[in-house]
DNA sequence: CCCCAGGCTTTTC
DNA sequence: GAAAAGCATGGG
């Protein structure tokens, strides 16, 4: 049994990030009933498609998410209370006007306020390799230690895994789990050390999540954790805990702050001093507020506008 | 064999 | 304290 609901949008979403299931990040906006989202939140599964240029439809086994009814879950996780006009500063086109047109396909773009112990996961994946590599990890941890959930939709069945519970992944073992993490056994140890401390309660995502810690402390607080440095920190703040101002700064981010913003911060080693001192200087640009969101649109803008990669 | 990929940790000054 | 070197793996 699916519940179905629809929801009119303001305006269409064709892009998300989410590195769960090796989901590739372009949701399509094609009409032909055949391309749909599949996801699975805390084994709910959710299929969602657009069914015109301001309706998407949304098919779930549960009617409740996250103690949300569908609609107002699925506006919470796309974060369609968030308006993409508003998250750079009225300034920034003015300032920036030939980046600024170059940024126009990039409003649709949408962070979503993913599974806090999924992003923490996901993310301690995603340390100096390929995005290929990075989603060919998450999709084997959730085919060995997730479940599996076959649903009957449109004709066929489709094969979905949900993303392992800390429980899973706590008790197995680095040798074990290194198949699903590029074979390096120092990241499986690390992973299962933060699912062992999520656990066991250690580390409370959720309380993290409600916390009013700034930034820094936020930021501290996680990557005071073996395997998470301040990058992947601000990953989990951006993608897991709902915070639009923190900014990881990765390899890419480095080259199109030097190229866009002629950041002065030295770029040739990413220090953790030098990341502070980047991170400061793109706030004098961006809205703090949203400075992670907008940095999100300019890094798949980069990524696809200049280096011309078709990978996400 | 080189370098790169959505960095982190340990060593050394 | 902060900068430099070391680390680990697959892919082009």
């Amino acid at each position: 049994m699916l519940y179905r609901s629809e929801i009119k949008i303001i305006k269409d979403i064709s892009i998300k990030e989410s590195l769960f299931s090796g989901q590739s990040f372009i949701w399509n906006t094609l009409h032909d009933n055949t391309d749909y989202y599949a996801t699975v939140i805390k084994n709910n599964p959710l299929i969602i498609r657009q069914i015109s240029d301001t309706e998407i439809e949304i098919f779930c086994s549960s009617s409740v998410i996250n103690g949300m009814v569908l609609p107002e879950f699925i506006e919470h996780y796309f974060t369609l209370d968030i308006n993409t006009d508003d998250v750079f500063p009225e300034s920034f086109s003015l300032l920036y006007p030939k980046l600024w047109d170059l940024l126009k396909g990039y409003f649709s773009l949408r962070i979503l306020r993913q599974d806090p112990f999924e992003t923490l996961i996901t993310f301690m994946c995603a340390q100096g390799i390929g995005m290929q590599l990075i989603r060919k990890q998450v999709s084997m941890l959730a085919e060995h230690y997730g479940e599996k959930i076959v649903l009957p939709f449109s004709g066929k069945e489709i094969i979905l895994h949900s993303f392992p519970a800390a429980q899973q992944l706590a008790a197995t073992d680095p040798l074990l789990l290194s198949r699903c993490t590029n074979n390096n056994r120092l990241r499986a140890a690390n992973i299962i050390r933060a699912a062992r401390a999520v656990d066991e309660g250690r580390l409370d995502l959720d309380a993290l999540q409600k916390s009013q810690l700034t930034l820094g402390e936020l930021r501290n607080t996680l990557s005071r954790r073996s395997g998470i440095g301040f990058k992947i920190a601000d990953c989990i703040a951006l993608f897991g805990l709902g915070r639009f101002d923190a900014f990881p700064i990765d390899t890419h981010v480095r080259q199109y702050l030097e190229e866009w913003f002629n950041c002065t911060t030295p770029l040739r080693s990413l220090t953790p001093a030098s990341y502070l001192m980047l991170d400061a200087e793109i706030r004098r640009v961006l809205n703090p507020d949203f400075a992670g969101y907008a940095g999100h649109m300019l890094f798949h803008c980069w990524r696809r506008e200049i280096k011309k990669l078709r990978t996400f």
